[in-house]
DNA sequence: AAAATTTATTATGCATGCATAATAAATTTA
DNA sequence: TAAATTTATTATGCATGCATAATAAATTTT
């Protein structure tokens, strides 16, 4: 436990960039949770909501209250989806479009600026190794209690 | 916003592994945000509380709470630093200590199955990234609106 | 087609992480 | 040394993220 440890690393560096992500969209009266699901909602059709867990790399059931919120915020709109009963489409607002330009300018500063800092092997290496990362755990490579076959 | 950001694949992977680790630690009626406060306490000495934010990757306002419950589950002890009138050492109990040694295990065994899918080479290669994204944040690399010198 | 199962959502309660505001003690200035 | 500033903590309120439990609608089995 003496050395940096990797799942260290990996929270330390995002909870610096998550503060770092809410102090900005702070700035124009938003969050950073809010400013990625902005970002995930299609700005032209009608957005499944069941897409934006996955694309905002969290569970579906982790949405529903931030939805309801950006929708009393009147960011978005949350209407019946016609192919399926059971189904919501999120349509950003024009209000919500707004919001949206502000977090995409965050997140694509951010995103430049590392990158300009950084090598495309590094780039690489550090995909190469998110998806090691979410391999090992969606596989259950580690912990092995429950059964073998999930 | 098409390709995968960097942003998204830290946080993405970040709550994956936080996601495992709390369902870890529920297997022995703890959490990871306890475990990883256990595992920043020094099992032999007092630890001053200061110490321990740097060490979980978090600011030092954010532990208050989790040592109060942590304090009321007979995790730690809290006493006052001879040394320090403002300050406090926490100890671990041997409650804690057995809690720690689970968290222990659950942290070095993913660590070590995570390397072991690694070359030292990716491996060096995320350590840069997390210390490049790191800089970048520290020194306002992005967002210079309040000023220069700091 | 009826029953069983799966899928999409929402509602809740718990545990965090943070910013902000108070306090109190230690340091630095004046 | 008195005053101003900095540092260590705790208390609060807000926003999340998640697991779990309910519902309701769609699918798959019988």
């Amino acid at each position: 436990m003496q050395e940096i440890t990797i799942d260290y690393a990996l929270r330390a560096t995002w909870q610096s960039v998550a503060r770092m992500y809410n102090e900005e969209a702070k700035k124009f009266g938003s969050t950073m949770a809010v400013g990625f699901a902005l970002l995930s909602i299609d700005p032209k059709k009608g957005t499944p909501s069941t897409s934006l867990g996955p694309k905002m790399g969290m569970e579906a059931t982790s949405l529903s209250r931030i939805l309801k919120s950006m929708e009393e915020k009147g960011l978005i709109e949350r209407r019946p989806n016609p192919d399926d009963g059971r189904g919501v489409l999120v349509y950003l607002t024009p209000f919500g479009l707004e919001k949206r330009k502000d977090s995409k300018d965050v997140v694509l500063r951010f995103n430049e600026v590392v990158r300009e800092q950084l090598s495309d092997q590094q780039l690489n290496a550090f995909f190469e190794v998110m998806e090691t990362i979410n391999q090992v755990i969606s596989e259950k490579k580690i912990y092995k209690n429950e059964s073998t076959t999930n």
